[in-house]
RNA sequence: GCCCGAGUGGUGUAGCCCGGCCCAUCAUCCAAGACUGUCACUCUUGUGACUCGGGUUCAAAUCCCGACUCGGGCGCCA
């Protein structure tokens, strides 16, 4: 097999090169040839003239079929008539594999496929180049949010992906069978990551996938994804937090405009601007903001989705902001654990263009007040002890967040469906591929 | 879980309200042919489909019932 010597983005004009990749489009003009051939990094026009190509090589130009993989071996010439200016005049083809016809998609992108279709084949579906981009920019959300995390004193976890029971009962968990007893799998690493707060680590953080049987079935939401999870000690109120959080978010955007501008682009994204800090809205504000809007909401209840989405909009509108902390909720709209001043939680959420990305907060360290809060929640504190154990033999005070990778994805490149932003989503209906 | 909507060639669609003019439209793909600068090449010819089951009717892609599958909204949630 020819050996690829670069990528379809490296050619240097008057070099011969070897690339190797799949048959994105063909066009036959009758004297001359020409194929696209598409690689990780993008599309390469291979052009065969009859006159400056071997009888062998202009006969198999036509023997190729779409999405077939072929390396190519050529000359680089620079042409005004090539798109990028380049062009391979191809030595010798080699076929790697070949595609049967009746693609189930159409990875060139001429016709549109349903998301359904395209998950159906997403392997087909993720040639598309700018699905690829999708993914290359995923992967550089997490390289973003490491650097970030590690230059801050984070230590990097992991905790268990299946237990007894659940951790704060707010969202449905899926049952699994687990030797001769029942154990269920994890919705959030809640409780290890406080618990690793009674161990010394100070700050740390994980990235993982979780799961949630939740009957839904929206665009936002799926059985499976993925979340970075940090608990920080020490500290003295949520602000703290929420700087970590804002920062960790701009140094993630940051990154993915400067080194993912190709592929950004390509999805027609624009990103900027990036703010250093968020605007804080408080809980209060969002009501009015919304009450004044003409939207009928209630103190002291959670907002709905519609609400959200409005409030996205109100706060885009006033002050140009994608990004703001949602602060000071009620109290009884946030879980056990959740620290407060009075009826109010020392908790945030983070929206991005009206979706929730994150939500996070200052836990009760003191395990006597934690107790309390269990009991006032219908809980058994006795289906807690392992967790409050960790608070009776010194407990700093602590707090952290959950950010939703996937749905940070889904709001940063305006994907319509979150399942755009995962390679195999799964959701309520959907568990293949 | 509740509600709304949709299933037509490999893919994406038109037709459905108002049954017959539909052995079903268009694009792309595929096959064959022509063409020396395409870039969604163009042109000619051709193959390929009404989700399934039941009902109404002289007649069903079209109306009704059920099943299956999918999309979306809400709730819940990140």
């Amino acid at each position: 097999m020819l050996k690829r010597t670069c990528y379809s983005d490296n050619m240097k004009d008057g070099k011969e090169v070897v690339l190797t990749g799949w048959v994105h489009e063909r066009r036959d003009l009758g004297g001359i040839k020409f194929i696209l051939l598409r690689d990780r990094e993008g599309i390469a026009q291979i052009t065969a003239p009859k006159k400056k190509v071997s009888e062998e090589i202009f006969k198999s130009m036509d023997s190729l079929g779409r999405e077939w993989i072929i390396a190519v071996k050529g000359d680089v010439k620079s042409s005004p008539q090539a798109p990028g200016g380049l062009e391979v005049i191809p030595t010798e083809i080699e076929v790697i594999s070949m595609a049967e016809p009746s693609l189930p998609l159409d990875p060139s992108e001429k016709v549109d496929a349903d998301i359904d279709t395209r998950l159906d084949n997403r392997f087909l579906d993720i040639r598309k180049p700018r699905v690829t981009a999708i993914f290359k920019i995923r992967s550089d959300v997490l390289t973003a949010a490491r650097e970030y995390l590690l230059s801050q004193a984070f230590v990097e976890i992991q905790t268990p992906k299946i237990s007894a029971s659940g951790t704060e009962g707010g969202t449905e968990l899926f049952p699994i069978s687990y030797f001769e007893r029942e154990a269920f799998l994890a919705q959030s690493p809640q409780l290890y990551k406080q618990i690793m707060m009674a161990t010394g680590m100070d700050r740390v953080f994980e990235i993982a996938h979780y799961f949630r049987a939740e009957e839904s079935n929206t665009r936002r939401h799926l059985s499976e994804s993925d979340a970075i999870d940090i608990e920080m000690a020490f500290i003295e109120n949520e602000e703290e937090i929420m700087y970590i959080l804002e920062n960790l978010v701009s140094h993630i955007l940051k990154y993915v405009s400067e080194n993912r501008k190709k592929e950004l682009d390509l999805l027609g994204v624009d990103i900027s601007p990036l703010p250093k800090s968020f605007r804080r809205v408080t809980y209060d504000q969002a009501i009015s903001f919304l009450q004044e809007a003409g939207f009928n909401v209630r103190h002291g209840e959670d907002l709905g989705t519609e609400s959200e989405k409005a409030l996205g909009n109100i706060v885009k509108e006033k002050y140009g902001d994608d990004l703001y902390f949602l602060t000071k909720y009620p109290l009884s709209t946030k879980p056990f654990y959740t620290n407060f001043d009075g009826n109010v939680a020392r908790a945030f959420d983070l929206d991005y263009k009206g979706v929730e990305i994150s939500s996070g907060g200052q836990r009760i360290h003191n395990v006597d007040i934690l107790k309390t809060k269990i009991k006032e929640k219908g809980l058994s504190v006795s289906s807690f002890e392992a967790y409050l154990k960790t608070f009776r033999f010194g407990m700093p005070p602590h707090g952290g967040f959950g950010l939703g990778i996937d749905r940070l994805i889904m709001q940063m490149l305006n994907l319509e469906n979150i399942r755009e932003g995962v390679l195999f989503p799964h959701d309520r209906r959907r568990l293949e591929p």
